[in-house]
Formats: structure tokens, C-alpha cells, sequence
DNA sequence: CGAGTAAATTACTGACCAGTCATTAAGCAA
DNA sequence: TTGCTTAATGACTGGTCAGTAATTTACTCG
């Protein structure tokens, strides 16, 4: 209309940008519809492009799925290693580890990340395999040593730390998985996150608190 | 070849049978690949029809799709009601509850229910209002109940039944999922499911154990 | 400014698959 | 056995979409 929409260009040339656009578009489409059902036309849209620059940047779509995956999956890890404070009291280090996994969580990536891996991860053993020891291992070692911590100094009562890690992640990924589906999980629609949040964790440190005749420190 | 197999017809006619076999069928390919990447022919070849067979018993894809997630959800409501006990303990009807429950989260039928629930769920919003009124309120009404029973009588510690059953499916429903997901989830691999089991019954049980102080007032 | 090149677009093709329908065959009844 | 009903088949069609390639457009540098 104006002479400054029409000296616009088009589109723009840039080759650093687009990958990550077009990973972050195939992340949000894939999550919505699943893999097969994503039309590659769909993630262009979304992305402000057109199909066939994504196969500038990406072989085909199977491949540009693995990518949505690796990067999704290094990106949470990242993230992990933040929640792991250099905190010397374990309860302190395992409330900031709870804090960091709940908001995560929460956050659209986890539930987009999540549905494609229940889904479609049998389908690529090599991603299997990825996530099994870059992400699963790795998370429940860094709690395990936090647990262990607390238990030797007697503030968490003694029992197999890595079934207590185990119990730990089922109560709050669960909950983030309800979290992200409201609709059907109504009695926890109505509930603030953060009051979940408390009762998730005073829940644990309640079946983790040291037994009945060394009543000397409790949280 | 023989008499015998050229006197075989090539096709019975079973129009009481088919619709039940196409819905086998159906979950089992649903599950495996999702909607949209199955294939009605991959459906046929399993149910051992044709897919024109198919189209006899249900109008499309979708009504297919419905009725497969509607059949199952009702099956699961028929199997919940059998694990809750006439059993006056409320200790005793919990396990039995969590026992039956451990059960069907281990079946391949939930673990492909739970897969097209998770993913395709969110695109039929009549099946989600059913699932959410049917399954979830439904189940959580019948556990809450027990636990209130348990709270009374003192058995277990006082507080918010509600958050106490989202807890206790939490633990169970998680571990249920992990279960099928073995691949990636190594630490559980190698556990004994009845090993699994006595560790989450007994976490929950410790959670819920009443408090040290007040272990007088019993009913 | 052009001329060159790299980025992005768009129109196209071939494969695939949901849904249809004309044909075949099973079972039944007389 | 024959003829009728209807279950079941499978070849076919029309639309959709991944992937390709010819073309256009933005940018850069002499």
C-alpha cells in the first residue's frame, strides 16, 4: 500500500536463523498432530517460510524429526544442569532440584517433547538410545547422589536411592503430564502450580522423613 | 493342495464376530503407529479381512478410531470395578486396589489406550469428556473413598483425600508407563514387576503411615 | 550501478491411501 | 440342487502430500 510496505522485501536471506526456526515451528506442529500426520507445508507456515527451505536446511522429514528431537532433549539437559545447585544441605539442593523440574515441566517444550517421545521414539532406536542414557541415566544419577547425601547425614530416612529417585520422578512428571492435560484431569484444573508444587513435594519428604525413634530433626 | 484345504472356503461369513475383531485389530495398529499413519489395510491384514470389510461395519477412519477408544475406556471402567473389594479393611481394599491396578497398567491394552490417549485425544473432545467423567472422576471417587475410610479409622495419616489418590495413581500410573517404555528406562528393566509393586505399595504406605505423636486415638 | 551467487519460492510429480463400487462367493431355504 | 440374500472382496479413483527442480528474488562486491 504504502511506498515503505513496498520497498519491503518479501522475505529476507537469512541462513543462521533458519534452522533454528524451522526446528522450533517442526517442534510445535509435531507435538500438536504427531509425526505423520505434520505436513511439512504445515512447519513451513508456521515458521514464516516455504516448504522447500526447509529442505535447504534439512534432507527430509524423518531426518528433520531426529534433529527436533537431539535438540529438544540437549536442551533439557542443559537445563538440568542448572537445577543442580552447588548446595551443601541435600533437602536445600533436592527443593531447588523439585523447583527446577516443576517449572520445566510445565513449560510447553516438556509437553511437546513429551508426546513425541511416547509416541514415535520405538520408531528410532538410535534417539532411544540417546535419551535413555543422555537424559534418563544422567538425571536419576544427579538425584540418586543428592538422596544418598541425605540419607548418610540421617535427614532422609535409608532405603534403595534409586528407587527413592524413581518414586521422586513418577510424583512430579506425572503431575506434568496432568498439568498439560487439564481438560481431562479437572480436579487438577482448578488448583494453582504452585500449591500442586507444595503438595507434591511435602508429600515426598513426608515418606522420606527418618523413622519414628530418631525424632531428633525433622524439615 | 489336498481335498481338505481346496473344500476350505476362502472366507467365512462372521457378521457377529467382525466388528469385535476389527476393533482388535484396530487398537493394536492405532496403537503402534498413531492415527494418522495407519494404514486401513494394515488394520484388515491384521484382523484378517479385507478393507472394504471394514467400511461394512463402521461409516470411516475416524468413527473407527472413536469407537475403538470408546470400547476399550468401557472395558477398563468394567476391569476398576472388579478391583474394588466388599473388603471392610480399608488397608486390605487398597491393595487389592493397587494390585488390580498394577495389573491392568502392565497389559498391552493400556499401554496402547494410554499412547492414543496421550496423543490423539486433544482432536476429539467428546471422547475426552467422556474419558474425564468416565475414567478419571470416576476411579478417583472410588480410591478417595477408601482413603477417607483409612483416615477415620487411623490407620492412615490425616489429609486432603484427594491429593492422597492423585498421589497414590501417580506412582502407579507412572511406573506403569515406564514399564512398557523398558527400552529407554534401564533401571527398570531388570526389576521383577512383583519386586516393583512392593516397592511402590510400600513407598505410599510410608508416606500415608500416621504421625509419630498422635499414635493414641484409634476407632 | 550492474553482474554474480546464494537464498527462497512455487509449480510440479509420483507415491500413497481413504473411501467406493462392481463383482464374487458363502450360506441358507425350499 | 438351485436360486436368493448378503457378507466379503479387491480393483479403482480422487485427493493429499513429500520431495524436486526450474525460476525468482535478495543481497554483495567490484
Amino acid at each position: 500500500m504504502t511506498s515503505d510496505a513496498s520497498l519491503e522485501p518479501r522475505w529476507r536471506r537469512l541462513p543462521e536463523e533458519r534452522p533454528r526456526q524451522i526446528l522450533d515451528a517442526a517442534l510445535a506442529v509435531f507435538a500438536e498432530r504427531g509425526l505423520a500426520a505434520s505436513r511439512l507445508d504445515d512447519i513451513a507456515k508456521h515458521a514464516g517460510l516455504s516448504k522447500g527451505t526447509i529442505y535447504l536446511y534439512f534432507p527430509n522429514k524423518e531426518e528433520l524429526f531426529r534433529e527436533v528431537v537431539r535438540s529438544s532433549v540437549i536442551a533439557f539437559i542443559a537445563r538440568a544442569e542448572e537445577f543442580v545447585a552447588v548446595e551443601p544441605d541435600p533437602i536445600k539442593a533436592l527443593e531447588r532440584w523439585m523447583d527446577g523440574f516443576w517449572k520445566w515441566l510445565r513449560s510447553p517444550v516438556f509437553h511437546a517433547l513429551n508426546r513425541l517421545l511416547t509416541t514415535e521414539l520405538s520408531s528410532f532406536p538410535d534417539l532411544q538410545a540417546f535419551y535413555a542414557t543422555e537424559v534418563i541415566e544422567r538425571a536419576q544419577r544427579l538425584v540418586r547422589g543428592t538422596l544418598e547425601r541425605g540419607m548418610d547425614s540421617g535427614v532422609l530416612r535409608r532405603m534403595d536411592p534409586l528407587v527413592a529417585s524413581r518414586m521422586l520422578s513418577s510424583l512430579f512428571v506425572m503431575h506434568g503430564m496432568w498439568y498439560h492435560q487439564r481438560e481431562s484431569h479437572k480436579s487438577i484444573a482448578h488448583i494453582d502450580p504452585d500449591v500442586l508444587f507444595e503438595q507434591i513435594r511435602d508429600f515426598y519428604f513426608t515418606a522420606m522423613r527418618p523413622d519414628v525413634s530418631g525424632a531428633s530433626d525433622q524439615r
